[in-house]
DNA sequence: CAAAATACTTTACGCGCGCTAAATTATAAC
DNA sequence: GTTATAATTTAGCGCGCGTAAAGTATTTTG
């Protein structure tokens, strides 16, 4: 390795003995150039370290190799999670993904999107905060940039969706709970960030009704991303009112059940299937954490594998101006089944 | 808002009736041009929307207004939260700041490292994966780029540091311990992920030996960032073999408690400061989530909103060229007391 | 071995903006 | 109203690379 550091590609195409639009094009796609050129230039590569400067690539070109990967919240490990998985799948493919969170805020979303279209990027990635997303920010910058939509949908934007079948996941645990015990009542937050809540509610109701019983929905004060907190409060609040119909409570989401299941706890309420036990408890979406709170949190698993796969390929779709009839793809929740309920 | 699109700063100079050099002055900075002139510029902006290409500009400034802010799993709430803690200064301070993740992965955290350098970034704020970290890699691109490390120390490389005074987390929370019960018992990985464990061991050691009592230190195997699995595993064996010699655990981070919380769950074990309670557990770092577990956690704080702030000044100092004196800063911890302990 | 096909080289321009020096205003100070 | 000062304009180069056209070299084909 010389230590000359090379200032840019007519330098370097001089020391690998090939002329400029060539090492150009080598840049561009190694294998359009003939196998010894290829290996001319990778030996002097190997031997300079030179690298295209990116700014003077991205001004040139039409379409950058950008990836912009957008979601609500990054601090919520749900979304960590499915961000790694498509970053991983975009950097596999040869883009460059970059990762923004909204932090919960619309109009950071929206500050998000006008960064993004100074970066040009070939396409992006975008699960929604959802009921608070700027609507028409969003619509508009969908318009311009080639985008897909995952984990939370903005109806009727015409934007490819991949997300989950909640009503899928009501049923699937509803039907799990009442064969195993009393129906569950269903614990929402009354104003939810996203529409997956509502589906999930309507499926909830669909799904007791068909088993000839009554729904108790039990929606509870509190608006924002510390869904946690609020359902700590509020589900301490349903409790000592004898809010709960039945000893089984089905949560919206995890983050829900987790801050339920303190609330239990500090009620003296104990969780679970063992003989001590007053009261079950589920979630849905097979959040990270759930698997580690006591007792271990029952609930249907996302699956995040198939939704970041199809979310990446219908983008690259997108990217190649493919339009896919299927415009929105929804998956099947798995039961999992652990202590809580 | 006309929909003329405007090309480059040329028409949009023409537009506004001010000259391309003043134009290119207002955006490095607006209180750079007269008042009449700003106004008549920003008049232009309001009507036609035209934003300076990044690219033309990074290619040409000699530094870019980019951060790279790197931390060594994203998964992990408690870097979520430092990380956007530093996003928001970076942006507040006029700075693009861009999250990468080394989610755990010593050769991703160098792959980071290689296309931030193409980035030419004018700083990065960097947690290392710490032991595993490729020390030669950072060591260069810390003598290439300005660059402030935290959380985690890579110790005498020479470059500012800032984090938690470890030692006396430890000697903080062994005080509250042994004070209301039992001296703790001290839980921790075999093969911690970083020095901070090391350096909360030997102030666990040292407090507890300061009051005369023999410290108990459990390790339990297990590598990588699953660190709550390998505490739920390791707790659980630990707990089987009597390994605990008082009745009162210390783990060494937070995410170990809330994996030894469900060791000890299983293992039928009631934590807590209750009359039915059998063992006390208590963690480090205030994690967002060691709030919600049951029994809620007792544990240390970090003092997150310093650690970010004064990485960020650090950083601002390294990128202005200003060498710090105080290379090295540590904030302290506050006891948090809840249920388990 | 010649012709055709492919790969490469040379030349040259363009991208959008940073930056500078000199000339020309506009504003502030006296 | 004159000067000193600050702000703006004019003019033009340079950044590093994409890309196109035309010519030359190399490989493939028959």
């Amino acid at each position: 390795m010389s230590d000359a550091k090379i200032k840019n590609m007519e330098e370097f195409a001089a020391i690998s003995g090939i002329s400029r639009p060539t090492v150009s094009k080598y840049f561009h796609d190694p294998d359009s150039v003939r196998a010894s050129t290829r290996e001319r230039i990778e030996k002097a590569l190997q031997d300079h370290d030179y690298r295209p400067n990116i700014y003077a690539v991205n001004q040139n070109r039409k379409l950058t190799k950008n990836i912009g990967i957008v979601v609500p919240y990054l601090a919520d490990p749900f979304f960590a999670e499915l961000a790694r998985n498509a970053e991983q799948r975009c950097i596999d493919a040869g883009f460059r993904p970059t990762l923004y969170s909204a932090h919960g805020n619309p109009s950071v979303e929206v500050e998000i999107l006008e960064s993004l279209r100074v970066l040009k990027p070939a396409g992006v990635l975008m699960a929604p905060l959802g009921r608070s997303s700027d609507r028409a920010a969003v619509e508009k910058f969908c318009a311009d940039v080639p985008t897909v939509l995952f984990d939370s949908e903005l109806p009727d934007l015409g934007v490819p969706y991949i997300g989950s079948d909640n009503a899928q996941f009501a049923l699937l645990i509803v039907d799990y709970l009442s064969r195993t015990g009393e129906p569950p009542c269903f614990l929402e937050m009354k104003y939810p960030a996203n529409p997956n809540a509502n589906k999930r509610r309507q499926g909830y109701i669909k799904a007791v009704e068909a088993l000839g019983l009554t729904p108790h929905v039990v929606s509870i004060e509190g608006e924002g991303w510390s869904i946690e907190e609020i359902a700590r409060i509020g589900g301490a609040k349903a409790i000592a009112k004898g809010a709960f119909a039945t000893r089984s409570v089905l949560c919206s989401n995890d983050r829900l059940a987790i801050g339920f299941l303190v609330a239990c706890y500090e009620s003296n309420l104990t969780v679970g299937i063992g003989d001590d036990a007053v009261i079950r408890v589920s979630g849905m979406d097979d959040h990270p954490f759930s698997r580690f709170t006591c007792p271990p949190l029952t609930t249907v698993a996302q699956d995040y594998e198939s939704i970041s796969r199809h979310a990446v390929e219908a983008l690259f779709g997108a990217i190649e101006g493919i339009e896919n009839p299927q415009n929105r793809i929804l998956f099947e929740g798995k039961l999992i089944m652990r202590q809580s309920a």
